[in-house]
Formats: C-alpha cells, sequence, structure tokens
DNA sequence: CTAAGATCTCAAGTGAACTCGAGGTCAAGA
DNA sequence: TCTTGACCTCGAGTTCACTTGAGATCTTAG
C-alpha cells in the first residue's frame, strides 16, 4: 500500500472516527473511496482533509447534509487548494456571529429575569422568547435555537 | 371545569406545545395531572409555570433529564416561590457563558484559520479542536461540544 | 339527547448521526 | 501454509424529543 491509499483503519486512526463512521461518511457521499481486488475501501490521501473539514463544519453547527453541499462547491477539475477550503470555511463565520448572539440575548434576559425576579411567564423574556420558529416536524430537535416556539404563556 | 384545572388542550394552547408533546412531558416526570371521573387529564395551573421553565431550560441545552432533576430540586412542601424559580435558573449562568466562549474561540480559531491561510490540518486550530471529549456511545449526539474528539489528523 | 369535537391508550414512526452484530472474506507476517 | 487481525455487507439498534395513527371514550353546546 502507498503513501497515497489509506485503508480504513488507517482514515479512522488518523482522523478519529470510528471505522464505522468513515463507511457511514462514504455511504453519505461526503468522501469517496474505490476498491482493491479483494473489495475493499482504499482512500486517497485527501481524504484525510475533507474529513476533517467535515468535523469543522459539523462544530459550526452544520448538519450532514449541509457539509455534503458545501463540499460540492469545491472544483473537481483540480485539486482543491487551500483557498478553496478557506473560502468554504469562511462561509461559517455570520453563522458563528449569529449563534453567539443568540446565547448572549439568552444570557441577558436570564440576568434581567434574576436581577427584577420577574420570572412571571406572562412577561418574562426568557421564558418566552421571541425568537419564533414554526415546528420543525417529526424527531428531535436539537441544536440551540433550533427549537420549535413557545406562545405566549398564562 | 374552574380556573384551576386545566384540559390538555387548554395547557397546549397556552404553552405552544403540542397536546401530544403535554402528554409526553407527563410520561417523562416533567408535570403531573390528575384525572377526571373520564379518566382525561387536568393539569393544575402551575403546569404552565413548570412547562414555561422546562421550554427555557431547553434553549439553555439542558436535556429533559436533566430538567427533571432540576425540578426535582424544588421544594414539594410548599408551592414554589419566584425566588424558587430564580434560584433554578441561576444555575444557568455558567452553562451559558460556557457555550459562549466555545463558539468564541471556535470564531477565532476561523479567524486565525483564515487570515494566516493555515488549514494545513496538522496545526490549524479550527480542524483539530482540542476540547476533546470521549465518544458519547451509540445514537446522535448533537448539541455543539458534545460531539467525539477529533484526533490529530495528518 | 345528540352530534361534534376533545380526549384517551398504545404502538410505531421520525430524523440525525451514527454503532453493533453476525457471518463471511482478505492480507500479511511467521 | 497458516493464522490472526483487518475488512466486507446488511440489517437492526441507539438516543432524544417528540409525532402519528387507529380505534375507542368523554364532554359539552345546541
Amino acid at each position: 500500500m502507498t503513501v497515497d491509499e489509506l485503508a480504513i483503519g488507517e482514515v479512522a486512526a488518523r482522523t478519529g472516527l470510528a471505522v464505522s463512521a468513515v463507511r457511514y461518511y462514504e455511504s453519505e457521499g461526503l468522501i469517496e473511496a474505490y476498491r482493491t481486488g479483494g473489495n475493499q475501501r482504499r482512500f486517497p490521501r485527501d481524504t484525510l482533509r475533507r474529513i476533517g473539514f467535515v468535523r469543522a463544519a459539523q462544530r459550526v453547527g452544520l448538519s450532514l447534509d449541509e457539509i455534503r453541499d458545501a463540499l460540492a462547491r469545491l472544483p473537481t477539475s483540480r485539486t482543491p487548494t487551500r483557498d478553496d477550503w478557506s473560502a468554504l470555511a469562511e462561509s461559517w463565520r455570520p453563522r458563528i456571529d449569529e449563534q453567539i448572539e443568540r446565547l448572549a440575548k439568552l444570557r441577558d434576559d436570564l440576568d434581567s429575569c434574576i436581577g427584577c425576579g420577574c420570572l412571571s411567564l406572562d412577561t418574562c423574556a426568557l421564558y418566552n422568547p421571541d425568537d419564533a420558529a414554526a415546528s420543525l416536524g417529526a424527531g428531535a430537535r436539537y441544536l440551540l435555537g433550533n427549537r420549535p416556539a413557545d406562545a405566549g404563556i398564562d
């Protein structure tokens, strides 16, 4: 096995992912592999970078779907350059800012609630967030700010 | 039906929850109901406040398990006062601060990565977060910072 | 009294991001 | 050659926070 092809265990070891996760990423189209004669996966070296990007993007709060879309914008004709990756990552900026703002507002609301002792449910900003978002349908909803709206209470 | 007992639809309407969610909260021990002769749920008025607390706590990132534990610390002998609720909510402070810090660090890492054009994977702080956390076992893991650690990447 | 709407239970489904297990194959060192 | 460890597929399981549906019962306005 040359330095340019990595077996799945190696990819796993070097990225910190579980082997099962690497297979999952491949099945989701986030990375690609070719096969040996014995049907084993061999990953191009650039896979490590792609996975690194995926993990970083997840930290920003992107779903794998979104990440796949982002990766699809990389040039396919040539090997992506540093600048290509940077451009992608740069688009996260506003997203992070937004998340921080949301949390800061939450903290402010909390401060004023504690300070004034209100927690009165009808006026409390903490209990009645205005960053309304319609229901997201079935299933769990997780990331901060992705939760369904609370209506007025009491 | 007096003003002191609310049917499930009313609780749902006034909290913004779906009726199914109210049942779910009851099944999870977050709220309690007594039953009419016809086996229908009737909720004490204070349920609205409890649900308000639950929703607020969720916004801070607590799981329903954690919220149940928090609610269990409310006095049971007397009706919880404003101060009781405030004390609970105040414990969220550090949690929010921590989340903001984590995001701020992410943003800083991003800034320096873009600035220096590194994204070199072996040194990049963005791709190699140091806020390691061991695997969380099976199932989805969501909230920012609850993700499994990345190991060093190339 | 009756029809319509609210509510009941219980099991199963949802979505995301994976993991686990069984049963079998491949590759590399001794 | 043999054996051990890495790898394969495919289906099912996991977590969380719910929703959906079916089939039955309750409540209440008219």
